[in-house]
DNA sequence: ATCCGGGACT
DNA sequence: AGTCCCGGAT
């Protein structure tokens, strides 16, 4: 047999031979050590209702727990039930979503919604394959999911879990490639509590999937961070490969370098004794479905604009930069007051984006994007002399 | 000021 | 492989 090729197969069986030969310890001392460390106290904890673990997982893809705390009691209280959630409008959604960012999760999370209600019953089906059919809903929440409420024996495999995985069994391939991402995901369900784990703790007040799922969680968030490992109070530091050589921090290893483009933005700031003029933004692409002062792609079409709405009072305020994971927003706002007047005959093209003034007591409970509600919200503060004659 | 981390969809 | 956002760390 060549040594290339035999190489690949042995280092391909490797990750696998680790991961049965740990499997039980790794498993079981999670669990013990969820139970003892791990959180409980989380809203969306000590419940099995499928509506409100999906709720926080959605929330909590690609977002902090910390963040999600300010928004779920809030969508919970206003929603309660999923049948409350299909029967808002899309426009309630966003509101109540606005500054979390991923508008895409809104938009399904409400779909999601009314697919249940009407295709299922208001009832979640009980397993991870129609969980992830599911809009919004992919393998990893989908896992989650069927864990926390039904004990279906399947691992979540988020980037926490990447991390925790990959030093677990010193996993050095580089996972951005899909081929290394198929393969941690045979590995994480290797991993996961076998049957006679989860017949031991099937009467306890959290099972062993539970268990389990929070544990691999709490695990990514706590003691094994991604520039930060406290491996001497880790429940698996015993069978980590990477704490046996002392290269917690080599992994994971991912090479994709997103290299961000820089495009410009030019905010056009309408006010009047009407209020501000903000208007919905296309349903898909950057910040879909939310409201918002248009943006121009050239100065000259925002110049065109003003020009032709006869404005005298045009203030230019300071640029700022948005992030977007490919992107950098070079945003430019500027300011351009109108009279009554001028405000309710505005230009063809500001008219054909569907806008609406939208008074002091309106735009707050709108569906914004986080900078234009720090934008809208600095002026309103009573330092600021923006709204000044 | 800049960097970093974090799932689903297309 | 590219597209979607924000907050917190550095």
């Amino acid at each position: 047999m060549p040594a290339a090729k035999k190489n690949t197969v042995a280092g391909s069986a490797c990750f696998a031979d680790t991961a049965a030969k740990i499997t039980s310890r790794f498993a079981s001392s999670l669990v013990m050590w969820q139970q003892v460390h791990g959180r409980h106290d989380l809203p969306w904890q000590q419940t099995r209702d499928p509506y409100r673990v999906w709720l926080s997982e959605i929330m909590l893809q690609q977002t902090q727990v910390s963040t999600v705390l300010n928004y779920y009691p809030r969508f919970l209280a206003l929603f309660p039930d999923v049948q409350a959630l299909a029967a808002a409008s899309q426009d309630e959604v966003l509101s109540l979503w606005s500054g979390l960012g991923y508008y895409s999760r809104a938009r399904n999370l409400h779909r999601c919604a009314q697919v249940v209600v009407q295709e299922y019953g208001g009832e979640f089906p009980a397993q991870m394959a129609l969980l992830m059919e599911l809009p919004g809903i992919g393998r990893s929440t989908a896992a989650a999911i069927a864990a926390f409420c039904f004990d279906e024996r399947v691992s979540i495999l988020d980037g926490n879990v990447k991390r925790v995985l990959t030093r677990t069994l010193g996993y050095g391939e580089d996972i951005s490639t899909t081929a290394a991402d198929r393969e941690l995901w045979t590995l994480a369900q290797m991993l996961a509590p076998k049957p006679a784990l989860v017949r031991k703790y099937q009467n306890a007040s959290m099972t062993a999937m539970a268990s389990y799922t929070q544990g691999l969680m709490d695990l990514g968030a706590s003691l094994c961070q991604p520039r930060r490992a406290q491996c001497d109070l880790c429940p698996v530091a015993q069978v980590c490969r990477a704490h046996q050589s002392g290269t917690e921090l080599a992994y994971p290893v991912k090479t994709r370098k997103v290299k961000r483009s820089v495009h410009s933005g030019y905010l056009l700031w309408l006010v009047s004794p009407l209020g501000v003029w903000l208007a919905p933004r296309p349903a898909k692409g950057i910040w879909g479905g939310l409201y918002s002062m248009p943006v121009f792609e050239s100065v000259q079409q925002r110049t065109d604009v003003v020009y032709a709405m006869n404005a005298e009072q045009v203030t230019e305020l300071p640029a700022f930069k948005h992030v977007l994971t490919h992107m950098d927003w070079m945003l430019q706002p500027a300011m351009v007051k109108l009279s009554r007047r001028q405000a309710l005959n505005l230009p063809t093209v500001l008219q054909e984006l569907q806008g609406n003034w939208f008074s002091l007591q309106e735009w707050p409970a709108l569906g914004l994007p986080a900078p234009v509600r720090r934008l809208l919200e600095m002026a309103q503060a009573p330092q600021s002399d923006l709204f000044a004659p």
